[in-house]
DNA sequence: CGAGGTTACTTTACGATGTAAGGAGTCGCA
DNA sequence: TGCGACTCCTTACATCGTAAAGTAACCTCG
């Protein structure tokens, strides 16, 4: 399930993200939630089940129904929206910018994977149209600061902040669906992998002569760290790799601007 | 809603997929539908509706109940699975390499980009663990095969295949959400930007000086394509600037193996 | 202090969804 | 001719987001 950015009431949904001030002092019974509270909960409650979380699991974490919840929040999507800019706060605002851009920009995306890997629900929030909530903004900006003193012009600096996006995104998306499935079912990586390779190898034993480059592509594969799963070690070494890759392409734009 | 790969029985999915030959002359009622034609409706329904599509509306399409289709396939995962199979099958299992990988690649590039925004649903398919079907193996195939010749050890190599893979993905789902969206809502990119936008400014009036960097990225910025809405003017813009930047550094890196 | 209106929260209910269970009809083969 | 495998249908269930309406708590104003 993709959840879209508010398609809600725009005013409602942006005065949530803000947070402006209610007015208080009203009449009625003192109410016992706060959006605070609930969007905690549902933070706590995604972590564990996933995007797939219900209103009602929510509301019980809170020791309510979940028709309480819409008192405060109009909706799910909007919980949503909030649940994806809360959890941006996580992040640091800043980089040290002392050894140059491309330390601070691999800090960032180390920073950013590993709060995907976190809370893998929030890499099913839609990019598309951006939930323009203060932190997500903060995100992009702390980013847009390792780079922006470069002197790259605009266009080619949207460019590297979305590839770098991108990347990260889809790296992070790699692990946290490995987990993600393989805890749904119980099943470690290995025995996934290992119960259709065999069933692959037995059906289609030729596959190697068929897929001759797919065949050379995964010589030489070495677990970068023995702790982790199988298709984790393979995440975290195409991680490492590709954004090397990806960053020697920025200092190649780098380069062309400081010398003309 | 991501779905996983295949969490039933591995030999039925793998079977499926790789359509081993179901023994004719059997016993009962002739088949009215088949596997293909239970695929071939799923993915028009999912271009139509997205991944929420439901079994009923398959069925429905093919003049049975949803129940219907439970005899030909063993649930909605496997059926997902199988029509990403398939519609991997609409692209190219190899690129000419007569002016070298680069070429290639963007073409690899585009061609992936393309299919992804015309069946927006497949980006929703996990990545993390592959549906091990011939057609995806055909499709990375082609990309590996494109950049085996550079001579390039396999762990760059994978770093490369999955960040080029990544980029494309990230950028893709860019356009399809914002299409996606748009659609859902009947709101056009312009207003639903417009209508945030202005709320946002009453609320924050500081914006730009709170995020300076952010705001110098955005500058001069000019349609790629009048014809274009407005977040799909800017998606195709990061992926032509984005794409180039990484693949300026598989530059890189091709050449330090060139010329060690 | 008491009435009235507003708010917090609950109960109930509705229309989706994926799919389990079981039955009705159809056909090949003994 | 009948048995058993097969296709397809009907019915049913749990689960979801949330609409509607009711109840009780509380502030404000007379």
């Amino acid at each position: 399930m993709v959840v879209y950015a508010g398609q809600g009431d725009p005013r409602r949904s942006i005065e949530l993200l803000w947070r402006r001030p209610v007015a208080e002092q009203r009449p009625g019974p003192k109410p016992g939630l706060s959006v605070d509270a609930i969007v905690d909960a549902g933070i706590a409650v995604a972590d564990e089940q996933g995007m797939a979380f219900s209103m009602r699991a929510v509301g019980e974490r809170l020791g309510r129904t979940a028709m309480a919840l819409y008192t405060y929040v109009p909706g799910k999507n909007e919980l949503v929206d909030l649940m994806y800019d809360r959890t941006m706060a996580e992040l640091p605002t800043s980089y040290p910018l002392a050894d140059g851009w491309r330390p601070a920009v691999t800090r960032w995306a180390r920073d950013m994977w590993e709060l995907y890997v976190r809370h893998p629900w929030v890499l099913q929030v839609s990019q598309a149209r951006p939930v323009l909530g203060p932190h997500e903004f903060a995100v992009i900006e702390a980013l847009a600061a390792i780079l922006v003193p470069t002197g790259l012009p605009g266009r080619e600096l949207r460019g590297i902040v979305g590839a770098v996006n991108y990347f990260v995104r889809g790296a992070a998306q790699t692990v946290a669906e490995a987990r993600a499935a393989g805890g749904a079912t119980g099943e470690a990586d290995e025995e996934w992998w290992y119960a259709r390779s065999a069933v692959l190898m037995e059906i289609e034993p030729d596959l190697a002569e068929k897929f001759p480059a797919l065949h050379l592509l995964e010589s030489d594969r070495e677990p970068v760290d023995p702790e982790l799963p199988y298709l984790e070690n393979d995440a975290v070494e195409n991680f490492r790799n590709g954004l090397r890759v990806l960053l020697d392409g920025v200092e190649a734009a780098v380069r062309a601007v400081a010398k003309p």
